[in-house]
DNA sequence: CGATTTACTAGAACAGCATTCTAGTTTCGA
DNA sequence: TCGAAACTAGAATGCTGTTCTAGTAAATCG
């Protein structure tokens, strides 16, 4: 069993838990009524535990929306990179992102409100932790997909147009389902979206066969 | 000058003056310490107005965030139509929305920031005014666009699918570049994303000429 | 096993801020 | 010039995030 820092043990399981069933907790709140209008008092009834427990596993409310924040950043991203190491072709890979992005907003509808509905207003803290998840995980999927390009399967495009061109139309129609506009769920648009981000970062010169 | 409502008069040029100036205070607020950091106080300072002002003119700290965001957009929506309409074909307007976008948020870039951060967390009754906003503006940009699709120009999908395959991208680059996760500014992306555009919602058949 | 330290919990007390309230002042129509 | 409505002001209030003190359970070590 490794030790983390000098001489602080792992955290226990009830820790683990008492911690996890905060963010559970928080997140319902802030589902519910906002998350400027849920306040410590009920964030500290959803989660049966005092406000001293609270503050001594986050530190402070924002803590609390960080915390949620990240880790379901993470879990995103690990759950794209785990699908997309499936894929064997480039355009397999292309579409599966997209499809991925739908799947997993569907399945956690909440969660993903919460990621959609706020991206500033965190700590600096905060801020150089997300951008290093961030980084880490663009790093995994450009590995990924940097043998297509090298192979002329996929355009050379500059490295931030990526992105953008595959995942940006179903983030955008999925941000406004979430918002109440759209009607249809995503699931409706997988494939046409998939489609389009192929097309959008394919080759050219092969028309469609 | 025709009334609004029964025996409300039209609002005088002084409160249109404060209620702009204390958006204004606002946005540099939140701009600069986050929206949750700021206080009453401070834009009261910034804005040169008592609470009580602040309070009669928009009811809550909400209150104001919610109007700053709701003239924001429509801001927005404004000049993205009066851009459209100067437009002469399929190929000009589509990309046109890209570039306007492009320009608009380097050029508002406070504002297009604050617009992105949150689009949840506001009362009912704002939700309903931005939905208002929202499908006005949209009807305004389909009735342009309708032509070209009817006259085979453009590709005919389902009408929620224009949006996001259009502005997606650009969208989803700006709102990176905004938290910083990019370095070069929208600018350097406008003329590839808004041929991407086009070439997602043109009619296909014709290839490249 | 007992002692000592550390992780964790609890809830009362505190401090700061959003909001309300009361008392005005200014503007405008008649 | 008068009356009403729009608007401003800032003190008072009450809620809520946060801190503080005093504990209890769990782990470590002799």
């Amino acid at each position: 069993m490794r030790k983390i820092r000098q001489s602080r043990a792992e955290p226990r399981a009830a820790t683990l838990a008492r911690r996890a069933s905060v963010l559970e907790a928080a997140l319902e709140c802030f589902t519910r009524s906002g998350i400027d209008a849920t306040t410590i008092g009920d964030i500290q009834k959803a989660a049966r535990c005092s406000v001293g427990s609270l503050y001594h596993h986050f530190g402070s409310k924002e803590g609390i929306a960080e915390e949620l924040f990240i880790e379901g950043i993470s879990r995103f991203n690990h759950g794209m990179v785990r699908r997309l190491k499936r894929c064997s072709s480039a355009e397999e890979s292309v579409k599966a992102v997209v499809r991925f992005y739908c799947d997993w907003t569907t399945r956690n509808r909440a969660l993903a409100s919460y990621l959609h509905s706020r991206d500033i207003d965190f700590s600096e803290e905060a801020r150089a932790r997300l951008k290093t998840v961030y980084q880490r995980y663009i790093a995994e999927v450009f590995a990924w997909f940097a043998p297509f390009v090298a192979g002329g399967e996929m355009r050379a495009l500059p490295a931030d147009a990526y992105v953008p061109l595959i995942s940006g139309p179903i983030q955008e129609y999925v941000r406004r389902w979430l918002s109440g506009h759209y009607e249809r769920p995503p699931g409706a648009m997988k494939e046409l979206f998939a489609q389009a981000a192929w097309n959008a970062v394919r080759a050219e010169g092969r028309s469609e066969e």
